[in-house]
DNA sequence: TATTGTTATACTCTATAACTATA
DNA sequence: TATAGTTATAGAGTATAACAATA
């Protein structure tokens, strides 16, 4: 076992999680920006544009085209900001809190089809060098980070 | 520690890596798709559109896309194709080609950054979890498709 | 008649820049 | 003067449908 299969299957792993979610976005007729919209939102509760913006790490006017569709498709309205006129809240509709409620549950399910049969030590072990992986590669970017963006 | 703990670094995890990778592709002056292709053609040789088509999943028209703009950065050209004019057969440049070495060295590189340091027995068990993983996602979304695609 | 690639058209995500209304 | 959001413009990825050239 080599750490270049190791990354390997990762990818791979990568792809099909990526494929699956993509078939629920088909089914509730959402596109991969606007469910990661909707779930902030539902993290967050209602939220100016702005803050969705940071939040998502787009533009604001990105935001903007982003809430129009959700409001077309009926996930979410924009409501007027107690106190800010010049700002709106985007809200959950009915529809919208449904479909975040899905996302939520589909998350524990998967999690429990593709882990739960691991007995807690593996499940342990194997978080444990996913956790370490992450710092990994965090430390990684932030090397490269300092290096490449010196001037 | 749960199966959704362990997801949520999974897609921690995953989310890091891409923008690890989105760091090379700006660098280069690519894109995620067009880098993509690139790395198809460098595995498979000189191939055509129909062909790349089928191995990344999208339409030929698409297809048709991308190679404009490979073509355009001087990553790959459109070459006749020997005993049928209809097709071309889109080849890599030296450029192209040092591009798609750096992919692969840039791959490595990041194993071993990544899981160099574990022990082997500690690498192949997380492996191997990443194995039955990706063969639980697999047996899940045909049992998804066939329910879900059911006339 | 079937296949390869392109033109035509459309939608989505993304960005920058300029502008309006409000703070 | 600064902030929230939009209009204007542009590039990229994606799709379907129609069409040309070639098999």
């Amino acid at each position: 076992m080599t750490p270049s299969s190791a990354l390997d299957r990762l990818l791979e792993l990568t792809t099909l999680l990526q494929a699956d979610l993509a078939r629920f976005e088909k089914e509730q007729g959402l596109t991969t920006a606007r469910t990661h919209l909707l779930w902030v939102v539902g993290r967050s509760g209602p939220s100016t544009q702005q803050a969705l913006a940071a939040a998502l790490g787009v533009t604001p006017r990105n935001v903007t085209g982003l809430v129009d569709g959700l409001v077309a498709s009926g996930h979410v309205t924009r409501e007027p900001h107690p106190g800010d006129r010049r700002a709106a809240l985007v809200t959950l509709t009915v529809l919208g809190a449904t479909t975040v409620d899905g996302l939520v549950e589909g998350h524990a399910t998967l999690a429990d089809a593709l882990f739960g049969h691991l007995d807690p030590a593996r499940l342990a072990a194997f978080t444990d060098v996913l956790g370490e992986t992450i710092d990994r590669v965090g430390a990684l970017m932030a090397a490269e980070a300092d290096g490449g963006d010196e001037r």
